[in-house]
DNA sequence: CTGAAAGCGCTTACAG
DNA sequence: CTGAAAGCGCTTACAG
């Protein structure tokens, strides 16, 4: 019935309630066969730690964060998700720092921000890069102090830490293939927009298409860039279209679809052309009414911004290492669950440029 | 920085700590007077309790569990989100005890368990209803008594109780009907099978069908009852498939869709009629790779459980009280993304009978 | 290296 | 009705 405590295992073992401790969290100045006896003790009493007696005795945890305050569109739901995340453990005995990058590509302003964070002697970072290089020199130099560092949204390569956590866009690219092979009559082609092919969340959504969109002679007919630039992307589609007349599918794999939508609509071609689309925006709803999406993937970024405080709460407070991926799996969402399922993501995102470099926030 | 306590209350205002705890939790025993000026200090002051303290400090708090034995490749799922939701507050002070009732359909065993329930003082009570009329009189009971229910799973029209938690069976249909409406070619029909005709969950599935399968001159051809009875399902559904010509999708929108599955590769209509199943079994996966079944409406039992249990726990624990209906929002599984997305139901399910009628656990 | 004590923020018998 | 004290299960300076 009762559960074990350290004052259990101490009378046990007639050692006191602070070196029990001590030995169980890892800390030293305990004897190591103490420590041994303990764990061992420990192990077989089937103790369990009560991560709540320990937020509440323990010194606070802080953690800061390091994001774009540009492109609100993608960026200010990561940070409603992590500030979920953060409300989460609101009694925990956990803090949080923002620190805002007013650009996406600032190398200056990075730079700053890191200095910043680094005065303040947070326990862990959180980062959302962009597409800057800067960042990977960033979480080098992060990595280097030993400083624990948490990617969100974006991984980067070659890099040291501790986990990222992000859509797993092979998958996200496979159900995109395999939805539009359902929905496309015979010998009708595809063509993919993504915003860079450097990348390689990009390019693992190009190839899980490529691998599911493969029946009734179904063909791949290209993969443009959009760099992310709306203009761009809704060239590039009238182009593609005008070009190739066997054109029945579009998968937009990056955030142009609104863009891609004008388009077609300008075009007439609605019912024609099936488009599958990446990431919620209160404009989908129209197009999704007028028949002009079909589907969209929905990579929840409010779920990846609360994990992302969980791992980093879970490695500071338990120890507890996580995988260094991980991969949170989209959804395909249609008319029909559109709005009970993205709800939040419908309504206009009306962004409080914040206060740079800092925010100080607690919970 | 430092947060709003109790004590900082107590101190402004001259009252002992406990008065301000018992003015704020609502127990008796403090002038209305007082518990006013408590009150409104509180909310001037931004306090907000600490739910770590408060537990951690509080009496222990005990939720019962009803639910049937039989029925693994369903009740199990319910049964492990619940226990996973019970471990998510392991450190609260919150404790189950589990009740089977090993058949579907048995009066006196639910009537067994409930006087057993009774007995033990629970504070609240989660039942996982079958069909059989006899739970609706245990949830009269109950509430008569006043002891907090909640239900999960399935809905009990004109009963009081605290919540229910099931999944959103019109979104569900509607899903199902938009997709194969998409997937089916212009003239094709389809017919709709389900459990129990006379059942809220099973009608609303239908009806969401009927709304959104509706274009390319698309027709609900039927709407058969399986009982739940996969014999009946097979026999059913052959029948269908050789009456109507022009049939070209299933919706399978209760537990059967194997037995029709089976039906359809017997006749060897893979690839000329599709399927949409409900729910995850191990051999959805099969069936999904010999392109039999296109799709499943997923309604993540797992995460039903343990919403259910952090609704009693909110309320027990905080008086928040719940929306009466919550809804859990199905997901559209397909090939690409049913093992990452529904990994647990793809296992057999083994599930050991639990000693009835109690098993008494905590955590 | 080890122990005794104070403290985290709350609730709960118990006494007044 | 109100208050003082003990306690929930831990951690952490501090002293030895």
């Amino acid at each position: 019935m009762a559960r074990v405590t350290v004052k259990d295992i101490s009378t046990k073992l007639n050692i006191s309630l602070g070196t029990v401790s001590k030995a169980l969290s890892g800390k030293d100045g305990v004897n190591i066969e103490t420590r041994k006896l303990v764990i061992e003790t420990a192990n077989t009493m089937g103790y369990k730690v009560n991560k709540l007696a320990q937020s509440l005795s323990r010194n606070p945890l802080l953690v800061g964060v390091l994001m774009p305050s540009a492109w609100p569109e993608y960026y200010s739901f990561l940070e409603i998700g992590i500030k979920d995340g953060f409300s989460n453990f609101r009694d925990y005995n956990l803090y949080s720092l923002f620190t805002y990058v007013p650009s996406l590509f600032s190398r200056k302003e990075i730079e700053k921000a890191e200095e910043f964070i680094e005065q303040q002697n947070v326990n862990a970072v959180i980062i959302c890069p962009a597409l800057d290089p800067s960042y990977k020199q960033l979480v080098n130099k992060l990595s280097k102090r030993k400083i624990v560092t948490l990617l969100l949204g974006r991984d980067i390569p070659d890099t040291e830490y501790l986990a990222c956590v992000r859509t797993d866009s092979p998958v996200a690219g496979a159900m995109a293939g395999e939805f539009l092979d359902l929905i496309t009559p015979p010998g009708g082609d595809a063509v993919v927009l993504i915003g860079n092919k450097d990348h390689l969340d990009h390019t693992e959504r190009v190839e899980g298409f490529a691998r599911s969109f493969v029946r009734k002679g179904h063909k791949v007919k290209g993969v443009y860039e959009t760099q992310d630039d709306p203009e761009l992307a809704h060239f590039l589609a009238g182009k593609v279209i005008r070009e190739q007349p066997d054109l029945r599918a579009i998968y937009v794999a990056t955030g142009n679809s609104i863009a891609v939508c004008r388009c077609i609509e300008e075009m007439g071609l609605q019912g024609k052309i099936s488009i599958v689309a990446t990431d919620i925006y209160p404009e989908i709803r129209t197009y999704m009414e007028k028949d002009i999406i079909q589907g969209v993937i929905f990579q929840d970024q409010i779920r990846q911004g609360e994990n992302a405080v969980r791992v980093v709460f879970d490695y500071l407070s338990g120890g507890i290492i996580p995988s260094k991926s991980i991969l949170i799996q989209p959804q395909l969402i249609m008319r029909s669950n559109l709005v009970k399922t993205c709800g939040p993501y419908l309504n206009p995102v009306t962004h409080k440029t914040a206060a740079y470099p800092e925010k100080s926030e607690k919970n």
